[in-house]
DNA sequence: TCAGTCAGTGTGAGCGTTCACATACGTTCT
DNA sequence: AGAACGTATGTGAACGCTCACACTGACTGA
């Protein structure tokens, strides 16, 4: 075994083989290694099938350090990725990957706890990546203080911070080219230089979406669950709900919950029902995610408030197991693949891939079959509305 | 704003200084700032001062390409992640990527969905990982045939799988050093140069503690929900389970779901009802998971048997939420952060870095806090049993 | 006093690519 | 026939670092 092993050069663990002995072995020069491997037009059928005969033996890679020193090109994408312990992120990061990956690009991964959240920590992590040679950022910032940290952060390269607070970011961007900006002035050069991009959730549409939904059935009593306010997506779902309920004259109250975890709302939940009688409950319920709405109907169980006859509870993210909850629950389903998705090609576009360059190496149909890398995405991504169990009418109009 | 920026070479965008430039403005040679930036103890401390200097006001970051050039040292890890739609998988990644970084490694990521998985696509990301120049590898293989492309996988790089199914495994490479074995010729090599590990959930433990609970509130008749045959967590909690329960001498039937989502174990738990009389009932019922979990306490509701008064209801995993389940759940909370810990520590180990090695760059106190790489760590990883409402004395015992 | 040591520094080669050229040869056009 | 071109190949220099080694000068110890 030990002897079979050690006669074919390929099974031979430790040496890595070069251009030049892949070269030398086929009797070429390492110039027509290259134009091989990199699909060059002008080698003539027979150099190139003796080549690519050697590689196959001599079982040759190209070193990617060598060829970065030169090209200067790794490849290679920094993602920052916040608050992965709930939900969406999981989901977006996966088709993040996988567009990465279907444009040749490798994905570099630093994971920063949002709760232990530090500028210093997220300043260190951006500069390894930076150490690295990351050739573009993916920033998933939940909270706000992610997100002013990910625009501020001095880099050069191109960066697409996901967050549904875009519509503020972008307004506040467009104003730092003039004087007034919240935005420093030592990151003024790089927004100008229009290297950061942002995609995020549209909750605008999405709290449309659950309040005309709810209109429908005959609602306008409501009690709104927030998130905390440090989360950019808490904060923008709270104020297009403030705003589109008010617009239909709703009486609307709202709480804003320290966490996403179902305790908090639990017993936020509880205080209003012994607070408030009976008749005085509201008719739905409207939580920002959906252990809110688990910890909101819980309490209503325990007080022997029916969900969904007497108040009807709406969740946000339609997590595993939301469909197979007692009752099972009404929820928003963002469209995090696609979040995933338009951040990923947004980012691509800036690098200057995707439209019609040069995407090198066997690329298959995938990409036209997808509609290709829509320049004109805007920064919205949809929502879906699940209705279950838990919503209906309301008893009383 | 314009002439500002072009005054000091810091904010210049495009230009990256070099080794050399350092070297000259700082009236030394490039030598001395490789010496700096590698903290040689021989330089003086004004030349040292001087260097970092020049290095500040060249904003100069070292090329992490020409350095992995020369070094064959890219100081990545690369990731290949399966199943991760299913909530433990990413805490795990969380964990693999903060010890990674503690330790100045960088973690490239794959994420393959385990449902589309084939052989190929598997084949195509480890080559892609090759090509990148990984140093070692990391598998997330929930599924049989996953741990099986890892394993046989043609690298030359340490590799690290995480699976529940090791003891199988590592039996299987005990064996494969002598004659008979299910592993193919060509992979012989990688597995007797020892650069396989496993760990996983320690799934015997696991069962041992719902069961000696269970046994305790005086269950011994029993429905198992067993998750799908081809995923190697799944068949190990059955194993143990079957095997346990069959010590006790407990009535314990097993059903094997084809999925691990609660619609399908929400049929099964309904067909089960209507086929048995109330009185044939178990007295509990464990599942694989917590959504299965959730399936089966859905269909005892909606069959108007009581959760726990008339059958007690045991998860798996204790997923955000499953704390608020109506009832809440009782389920077991495998330690998933330290299985990404122990993972990557052996890897790291395999690379012969962590147990007094040369640890380069100001490494806090964390690592001696955490006990340092504990090279004895057995591949089972610990679960904690979170007892909750869903679990109760039977009635009739 | 002079070899020996050692801290501090410099020199040149080489890592494995790509890039900008240069060269060789065959074909086509006038 | 000779210029002009296109195809197929080769050559040498760079990319930015580390490694092995050589060197300098100051201090040591006999």
């Amino acid at each position: 075994m030990g002897a079979y092993s050690m006669r074919n050069q390929a099974s031979q663990p430790s040496h890595r083989a070069s251009m030049n002995e892949v070269a030398e072995k086929a009797g070429v020069s390492h110039q027509t290694v290259s134009r091989v491997i990199n699909n060059s037009p002008n080698v003539s059928r027979a150099t190139r099938q003796r080549v690519e005969q050697v590689i196959r033996e001599l079982n040759y890679r190209p070193s990617n350090s060598a060829r970065a020193l030169v090209t200067r090109h790794t490849k290679t994408i920094g993602f920052i990725a916040g608050g992965v312990n709930y939900y969406g992120p999981i989901s977006t990061m996966a088709s993040i990957e996988s567009v990465a990956r279907e444009h040749g690009f490798y994905l570099s991964v630093a994971i920063i706890d949002e709760r232990e959240y530090t500028r210093q920590a997220f300043e260190e992590i951006a500069d390894s990546f930076l150490d690295q040679g990351v050739e573009a950022f993916l920033f998933l910032a939940p909270t706000v203080a992610m997100v002013e940290a990910a625009v501020s952060a001095t880099i050069n390269q191109p960066r697409v911070i996901l967050t549904s607070t875009f519509e503020e970011q972008e307004r506040a961007m467009e104003g730092s080219s003039s004087a007034s900006s919240a935005v420093s002035p030592s990151t003024r050069n790089q927004l100008d230089a229009d290297l950061v991009r942002f995609v995020g959730i549209d909750q605008v549409a999405a709290a449309h979406k659950v309040i005309d939904y709810l209109s429908e059935l005959g609602h306008r009593d409501c009690v709104f669950f927030s998130g905390p306010e440090d989360w950019g997506d808490a904060a923008m779902r709270l104020k297009a709900w403030q705003r589109y309920s008010h617009e239909l004259g709703w009486n609307a109250r709202t709480l804003v919950m320290k966490s996403w975890d179902a305790s908090e709302a639990y017993e936020e939940a509880r205080k209003l029902i012994s607070e408030t009688s009976r008749e005085q409950l509201p008719t739905v319920v409207v939580a920002s995610n959906d252990l809110q709405a688990f910890g909101v109907s819980k309490a209503f169980h325990e007080a022997g408030v029916r969900v969904p006859e007497d108040v009807s509870v709406v969740g946000f993210d339609d997590v595993p197991g939301a469909d197979f909850h007692v009752p099972s629950l009404t929820t928003v389903r963002p469209d995090f693949e696609a979040l995933g998705r338009s951040a990923m090609q947004k980012l691509l576009g800036m690098l200057g891939i995707g439209e019609g360059s040069q995407t090198a190496g066997g690329v298959n149909g995938t990409e036209a079959a997808e509609g290709g890398v829509d320049e004109a995405v805007e920064p919205g991504i949809g929502s879906e509305l699940i209705v279950r169990e838990s919503s209906a009418a309301p008893r009383r109009k």
